[in-house]
DNA sequence: TATACCGGTATGAAATTGACACCAGGTTGC
DNA sequence: GCAACCTGGTGTCAATTTCATACCGGTATA
């Protein structure tokens, strides 16, 4: 991950959006920040609603309000009662978070149509161009 | 895709953004697609330009060809030379992705401001509260 | 001869992640 | 009374993922 001097500004955007994005963009911190786009949630709300473990749940929320994306708000009641909430640069945030979202929800579709077809013309016939041809875009 | 009385409907989605952000929403695919929405790139470019370990690259290249956001173009030269674009669905990712790209070189220095408060405020310790306050989001 | 290039694959080590148990400390069920 | 639960975590250990490295074929270059 580091380079000798590249002078590229190509790969200095790289770079950068390669340690951003490793901080905040892999898939847990971008599903707790749509899972927050809606409002304050729980911990163990949070958990259930995202399918995550314990463990990295609670690891991503520190990393994420350790970054100022979310706040983390305390009450010593028994049970104790924890919430989460996105900051204002969270809500930034929330907007590239919700263009993927979209995005997602829009090709899943294709996608796994892609993918069966790219597994069938693996499985099925040798060297047909399939794949690459067949893989054929957006054909929502 | 926005369904707030419907909790299942919530869950449901997050079940699919995770399933697809699984796939291509990881940081070295994101960044693939981001280096490709300029053009053509062959593989040892990318390797360069990204700072991948070669293994990664050629998954993330296999994974994105099945998925069908990029198109792989191989020639029997010696050296050989194989040559990756984006389809046109992989063109439809780009959106979120530039989005992404965007708010990830916007918010860089914030992000790391945020992190040596957060730091300072664990370690000199004082006001807690105030780490949360005081990361203050978004003077963009 | 030795070296480098190019696009990979194979290997073992290191890092990340998940499943699970544990904690406090009060509430509920029996 | 007493076990079992609830909360928001942490610790442990195994499984998975990722990385660094070595290697390959076939050619050009030194």
């Amino acid at each position: 991950m580091d380079h000798p001097d590249c002078p590229d500004q190509r790969h200095q955007n790289c770079r950068v959006m390669n340690e951003v994005l490793t901080r905040v963009g892999d898939r847990w911190s971008v599903q707790i920040v749509y899972a927050l786009s809606r409002g304050t949630m729980r911990f163990n709300e949070l958990k259930r609603e995202l399918g995550i473990s314990q463990r990295m749940l609670s690891e991503s929320l520190r990393d994420l309000e350790r970054d100022g994306l979310i706040a983390r708000r305390h009450f010593a009641t028994i049970p104790p009662r924890v919430e989460y909430e996105l900051t204002d640069l969270g809500r930034t945030f929330q907007e590239p978070v919700m263009a993927l979202a979209k995005w997602a929800l829009d090709h899943q579709t294709c996608i796994e149509a892609n993918r069966r077809s790219f597994a069938e013309a693996e499985t099925g016939h040798g060297a047909e161009a399939l794949a690459g041809e067949q893989a054929s875009p957006n054909r929502a």
